[in-house]
DNA sequence: CACTTATTTAGAATCATTATAAAGTATTCC
DNA sequence: GGAATACTTTATAATGATTCTAAATAAGTG
């Protein structure tokens, strides 16, 4: 019922599919990150329903405009999004295409001193390009 | 001639479009981003000449694999390239949808403690999004 | 339950990017 | 210079992720 009463409290009605999505998503301790084909693949195998794609996209998007997902600045053709929503940075590797975490503690403090009159910043996120 | 000694070296045959197009990268002081859609239209206002876009991308990939061009890593449905090569990192003005660099004097030291086996540091670069 | 509003859905539409394959151009070697 | 070869350009088609549409369904409200 925590998924029930984290949707409604964001504002979100709590139907199957949004809970089912809840579930691939939260119901594990580990983060990860995801593409939508990755989730919708992984939906299929650990519920025996089907989720329409389009009903994935929204979700998807809701969750990421609550807060509940990010996404990860990357030059991929498929957007990923990171369970993982605390602040912290990525390696990417190139080779096998394939993102690691880099918790904060491995990353030293980042300073910027530059400004721009009128805005703030929203996050600072750092990405490792590695190579062989 | 600067231009058909600079791709001949790399091995790239210096045509007639390849060398138009770096007219448009590179005959300038400031450097700049654009995505394909910018350059294609930059491509039309500048020289009086039509450049496919099949070529355009050609060219672009290629330029981007001899390291005359950057990708900038961003979420975007579109990819946005740089000609700014040195070691630098942007500001995204999620608003008006919008990069700015940000000069290397301007984001402190970046010490990225975690290392991984078998790979090497290729770049890192820093996203810092904007909102009002 | 009736009513309003949000959500899901299949399929179509969109749009950036990549593939194709034929015509054109640069390079090489004599 | 003039083949022969290899690389490029090009228009167009194909691909593939994402978004749109509009009808059907489900949730919230009184």
């Amino acid at each position: 019922m925590k998924y029930i009463d984290k949707l409604r409290n964001s504002g979100l009605r709590p139907t199957k599919q949004r809970l089912q999505i809840c579930k691939v998503l939260f119901d594990t301790k580990k983060t990860f990150h995801f593409t939508i084909n990755d989730l919708a693949k992984k939906i299929k195998k650990q519920i025996n329903d089907n989720i329409s794609l389009a009903t994935i996209y929204n979700t998807i998007h809701a969750f990421e405009k609550k807060g509940y997902l990010k996404q990860i600045p990357i030059n991929s053709n498929e957007t990923y999004f990171d369970t993982n929503i605390s602040d912290h940075h990525h390696f990417y590797d190139l080779k096998e295409e394939r993102l690691i975490d880099l918790e904060n503690s491995d990353v030293g403090p980042i300073n910027i001193k530059k400004k721009i009159n009128g805005k703030k910043i929203k996050s600072v996120e750092v990405l490792v390009k590695l190579e062989d």
